[in-house]
DNA sequence: TACAAATGTGAGACAAATTCATAATTCTAA
DNA sequence: TTAGAATTATGAATTTGTCTCACATTTGTA
């Protein structure tokens, strides 16, 4: 059976004007037009669909099944057309992240929160999954946006800036570095190093401070969760290298020390990245204004 | 945005295929076929249905919007096929029910009862209110079966017997008419005679008593429901004549009295009337077949 | 980089839907 | 009952749109 829109809106239409010629004239065609079509179909559907014995046209027991059909589906095609409005318009979208930076969850979850708010139709996720390769996902549209702190200059990528942080080394009070005012490289070759689970490139502490002087620590562990990490440090089985931010709740515990980093003042900044054409979506300027000014919130207290 | 059921299974089958080379082999259409489609939905839509950057074609997020779409619809057409075919075999169907003879509620709707069991797919009612012009609409295909005394010879349509039954006087004990073994026509002469609103020659008592005896009754009072009338009847306002299977009840009631009509025996059938086309669904051969067979049981209690 | 795999494009063939003109019904009211 | 109005049906010509074929272009991969 060869059904089509066309037929569905006929159906309705007829049964809407009451009759073949009126019906025609709703749907901007010739009553000739719908004569042969509404023939065509009863051939198709080997069934007949109208009742001719009385003349103005009227819907068989078939028609009226037919019928029922199209007023379910009728409305639901111009539902889409809506939707798709909406999405050219840049109301309503997806939003799905992803995060280079493991420890990026302790800010986006509260950013993310204040964002659904505002936008309830964007449809929301974080990826942590495929946080290996994030900018070719990106590029594919599997991600809209990607939290990084290395920009790349890549045609159709726009990286946005969002805050500056410092990577903060955290040990334990009774770790004998807590005696010193700055941490250095040297200083880690004594230690068990705790970090996230990913490659060197993609940790500070090895980008920023290990790599470049040569220095390897004592011994390496890789732990998932941040509250993980920091039960270990605050149990001196090793010290960690963390963005300040993620260091807020430490500072005051006595347990803990956190240090900055030298010899230099270190400072690093993270970038949303997002598709060239996804920029300017309103949705998406939303997002990177809050990702900006919350979290720097979120850190003062 | 003009939308067609082939887009639909498009985009499905792009989803399901993971691309559009295979997709076009699921569809038996060439693969530039799909090109040549796929370019036309998007310039219609306005909006980017597929993800180019990468080769095998992707759903964009519109893209799937649409998916959900026809993953919802598609099942639908199917079902609409599927409710075709078993309206072609005859499995389910419209048995509409008009009435000429008032009083056929009484047996109509414990036989309904037991047919609505049999084939719950077919949609039952009976219609009472246009009982004038019964066979009119049967033809127009309003009702599909009418229930009638009267046959007539018109070309499309047939007029199956159920079954034969006694036009039988009832009054009230106290009546002198009481005393008789058969009433006939001119026994009315004196009373107050009570039937269904409707019209002579669709009433027993005239038809086959009364008008070929020219003879008129003392009053005439119509009542529209058959206990109000035996209410009325018992308390001795009036007389009436009823088809034997509506006097069951009354036959054990001191209260009443129901005696023949005469002088001779006065017997009439019954009707079923349908389309010619109608008249070998296996619903309706079976409803007949109920109708012929349940009110005789229901007689003999 | 070269080769394979996938998608895009243009022209012509073909099918299907529409229109125009007109015929054939059915309805309605005198 | 019948004329005239209203409604639907039909045939031929035209238009519209979709498909295939052949080949170009792009993307992925060793």
């Amino acid at each position: 059976m060869h059904l089509e829109f066309r037929h569905l809106r006929t159906i309705r239409a007829i049964h809407q004007a009451g009759g073949l010629a009126r019906a025609a004239d709703l749907l901007n065609m010739t009553q000739s037009a719908l004569s042969h079509q509404v023939k065509g179909l009863e051939d198709q559907a080997g069934i007949e669909l109208f009742v001719r014995r009385s003349k103005p046209l009227k819907l068989s027991v078939a028609g009226l099944r037919m019928l029922k059909l199209a007023e379910r589906i009728l409305p639901e095609i111009d539902a889409l057309e809506d939707d798709f409005k909406a999405l050219k318009s840049g109301k309503t979208g997806r939003l799905h992240i992803a995060i280079e930076c493991h420890a990026c969850f302790d800010w986006l979850f509260p950013v993310l929160e204040l964002f659904r708010r505002a936008w309830p139709e964007v449809d929301v996720d974080i990826r942590a999954g495929l946080a290996f390769e994030a900018l070719p996902a990106l590029m594919r549209e599997e991600v809209d946006l990607v939290i990084s702190s290395d920009p790349v200059k890549v045609a159709g990528m726009i990286f946005n800036p969002l805050f500056d942080y410092h990577p903060m080394f955290v040990g334990s009070a009774s770790n004998p570095l807590a005696a010193k005012d700055v941490i250095v490289a040297e200083d880690f070759r004594d230690q068990m190093l705790i970090t996230y689970p990913v490659s060197r490139d993609k940790l500070d502490v090895f980008t920023e401070v290990l790599t470049p002087a040569k220095v390897e620590p004592r011994g390496l562990r890789q732990v998932e969760l941040t509250a993980v990490i920091l039960m270990l440090v605050g149990s001196n089985r090793g010290v960690s290298v963390l963005p300040d931010w993620v260091l807020r709740d430490v500072r005051s515990n006595a347990d803990y020390v956190t240090r900055p980093l030298g010899p230099g003042v270190i400072m690093r900044r993270l970038y949303a990245a997002t598709r060239e054409e996804d920029a300017m979506k309103p949705f998406m300027a939303h997002f990177i204004k809050l990702a900006r000014s919350e979290p720097v919130k979120l850190q003062r207290g």
